[in-house]
RNA sequence: GCGCCCGUAGCUCAGCUGGAUAGAGCGAUUGCCUCCGGAGCAAUAGGCCGGGAGUUCGAAUCUCUCCGGGCGCACCA
């Protein structure tokens, strides 16, 4: 509704700016008032014609105001107003936009029509997920419901590097280290399993974190030629997880087949969910790389270096960043024919080694020609987790006959943090110069920070840390030196610190009550900490802001929401009632929506939904998701402190407010389910 | 050396398609439960928006430059 009061405005403006200066302006900036007394709708366009019209722009402003105002023509527009040093001010007719509003429920989603895959979590499955692993999966999980918020048929993917160094690194851990059998880990984690229970003892994926740890340490604690050695240990130990059909294969299938399924369960805690699980060990022996290679090959992306230091290699040109201005450009070309007498392009990404084997960048490139069904080839399909409300499908060699169908999707958003974006560069480089433009261009690497750990954390947790660390503002988080808060502790921690409030508020209600109650709030908790922060932010992790339930938090908003649900518990009525009621109303009753602007500001930032949709999507940001719904909540509790709802005894009055909490509460909770909190009925 | 991100209140962060007195949360100080739940509300204090130059009627926002911090720049994944 906002976005379209918006256009119409615009439009009459630009209509009377034509006919009567014959200006016809490219594009209208349109804004808000420092305050809601000024009017709903602030135009600096009278600066702008300032110039063209050589006249000053509070004049012009004050004529703009005159000419609008003297045809009446859209009731919505209630008046024109000329402010401050030459901003046009336009107010709304409350009370017509609150109807609107009213009964426009859920609004009709538009449907782009794009099909969109969506990649995050992506965990190595060689360990358990921490922090920083939660930052992705929660933007991703959020980006997802956004954009199904939106009307986009949306499949959400978590790629499986199962065939990596990380995964044999473990193997190498359990194997040489620890000795061992593949019939002894297999025991090891059925019990695990049996034990059913993760927060008693440790499950498989804390003790993988450890074991990790411990031989990361170990390939460089010993003399040099057993550190030789032990590495040459972990190579063999990688390639013969990469061949697959020996022992070593089996033990890394069965170690990282069970991490998987806890990193599920862990993000299953936080409502996040999968619809495939595309795995490494897949794209390997369905040989994606050999089809993408003579793409390659044939399109010219790729060319065999015979000179250099790349000598042998299969290699691709790197991206260039754009040039800024114009001598640069001049520069630049002059630099690549230079480049072009000296014919060897040392900056190049090798592809394929000299050895003949492809980089990870080489896989990835075929793996995203796939996810834009252009590879020719596709995986085997077979179920692997099965949630309340869908199945969730893996990677397989010769999968079952029938199966949903992933790839093929027309836009892509890769939730991988920003350290990556220069691989990422890389693939979309690929796609596009292989001519698929289109592709290329919805690509979108969904880049964010990192999660790291400020040093009085890093103490708290009883870690060392160095001298140099002390002074920095964050330490980066560090799987191999099993340095980090790992996620399912993170969650235990908040839902112990939240149920001990829920037993003080709530001693009526039962055991598992109060746990249902403790758990909606801490996800919210965590779930809003996440998204908070924007995604170039780098977020220095510290327990005491992230078991916060107080001000800008998750626990805010469902807590406004609670008190709106008490309200119409006593007032023995529903939302959907006040909303008829409000309706029915005769428009004269609503006199107080024009006076009080605490009421107002409720229904105005309702109407803003979809914008904020809109924007959240074409920035690829949800934080602004999480600020809009924040800032409701705290409109709502500036009004519900100001008007006493049950005791109004004027019963327009009375509506009115009702109404009013009705709409908070619709939006409320309809854009917290859009960032995956729960909104509880009591807390 | 090259690329990306960040520098705004004591702390943590918004604001960055240029626009009216720069906002929020936490912390500090002070009020507010005979009244819908105080995980709340109201108020006060606290800012040369890292420095400098430029573009503009107008710059926290755009450009350049310098300073400070972080992360990437392999025939590793």
């Amino acid at each position: 509704m906002y976005l379209e009061l918006q256009q119409r405005l615009l439009a009459r403006v630009r209509e009377v700016i034509q006919s009567k200066y014959e200006i016809e302006l490219g594009s209208i900036a349109i804004e808000q008032p420092p305050d809601l007394k000024m009017g709903e709708f602030a135009l600096p366009v009278a600066f702008e014609l300032a110039r063209k019209l050589r006249k000053a722009p509070k004049i012009i402003a004050a004529e703009l105001a005159e000419a609008l105002s003297s045809d009446p023509a859209d009731p919505s527009f209630a008046s024109f107003e000329p402010a401050g040093a030459g901003y046009l001010n336009v107010r709304l007719n409350r009370a017509l936009a609150a109807t609107e509003a009213a009964s426009e429920n859920k609004l009709a989603a538009p449907n782009s029509g794009l099909h969109v895959l969506v990649e995050h979590t992506s965990i190595n499955p060689n360990k358990a997920a921490h922090v920083g692993h939660l930052r992705n999966a929660i933007l991703g999980d959020t980006f997802v419901r956004i954009l199904r918020a939106n009307g986009q048929k949306v499949d959400v993917q978590n790629y499986i590097d199962n065939t990596g160094v990380q995964v044999a690194d473990v193997v190498v851990g359990f194997v040489h280290l620890e000795g061992k059998s593949l019939a002894e880990i297999r025991e090891l984690i059925s019990a695990k399993e049996a034990e059913g229970n993760r927060l008693d003892g440790q499950s498989f994926d804390y003790v993988c974190w450890d074991v990790y740890a411990r031989v990361s340490q170990w390939y460089g604690s010993g003399s040099e030629d057993e550190n030789k050695q032990r590495k040459s240990l972990r190579y063999a130990t990688l390639h013969e997880i990469e061949a697959g059909g020996n022992e070593t294969a089996e033990v890394a299938e069965l170690i990282s087949t069970a991490v998987l399924r806890l990193h599920l369960e862990t993000m299953l805690r936080l409502d996040i969910t999968y619809d495939f699980l595309p795995r490494e060990s897949e794209i390997l022996h369905l040989k994606f790389w050999d089809l993408a290679f003579e793409q390659l090959k044939q399109t010219g992306v790729l060319y065999f270096e015979t000179e250099g230091k790349n000598k042998g290699c299969w290699v691709m040109t790197r991206p260039k960043s754009e040039p800024k201005i114009e001598k640069d450009a001049a520069k630049i070309t002059e630099e690549s024919e230079t480049n072009e007498d000296a014919k060897v392009d040392e900056d190049a990404k090798v592809i394929v080694r000299s050895n003949g084997t492809v980089t990870y960048v080489g896989k990835d490139i075929a793996y995203h020609l796939w996810k834009f069904g252009l590879l020719g080839r596709d995986f085997g399909y077979r179920p692997f987790f099965t949630y309340p409300d869908h199945e969730c499908w893996i990677s397989t060699e010769h999968g079952e006959a029938h199966h949903p169908h992933f790839g093929g999707a027309q836009a892509i958003y890769n939730v991988i943090d920003s350290r990556q974006s220069d691989p990422q560069a890389n693939v979309i480089q690929a796609l596009r110069g292989m001519g698929h433009t289109a592709e290329a261009d919805r690509y979108t690497h969904f880049s964010y920070e990192m999660v790291a750990l400020t040093p009085r954390c890093a103490i708290e947790l009883g870690y060392t840390v160095a001298e140099e660390d002390l002074a920095r503002p964050y330490i980066e988080v560090s799987g191999r030196k099993g340095f980090g808060v790992k996620a399912d502790d993170l969650i235990d921690k908040l839902i112990v610190a939240t149920r001990k409030e829920t037993d003080a508020r709530q001693p009526d209600r039962t055991e598992s009550e109060r746990q249902k109650i403790a758990e909606q709030i801490a996800i919210g908790a965590l779930r809003y900490f996440m998204l908070k922060f924007t995604r170039g932010t780098v977020i220095a992790f510290d327990f005491k802001d992230a078991l916060s339930f107080e001000g800008e938090t998750g626990p805010y908003v469902q807590y406004a929401i609670v008190r709106i649900r008490n309200i119409f518990r006593k007032a023995e009525t529903t939302p959907e009632a006040a909303l008829t009621a409000f309706a029915e109303l005769d428009p004269s009753a609503l006199l107080l929506l024009q006076e009080a602007d605490e009421i107002w500001a409720i229904w105005l930032r309702s109407a803003k939904r979809s914008a904020v949709l809109a924007q959240c999507i074409a920035t690829s940001e949800p934080a602004y998701v999480a600020r809009h719904v924040f800032q409701l909540a705290q409109e709502f509790n500036n009004f519900y402190h100001r008007h006493h709802i049950l005791t109004e005894e004027d019963p327009a009055r009375k509506t009115l407010l009702l109404a009013t909490a009705a709409i908070a509460l619709r939006e409320l909770v309809l854009i917290l389910s859009w960032l995956g909190i729960e909104s509880p009925e009591v807390m």
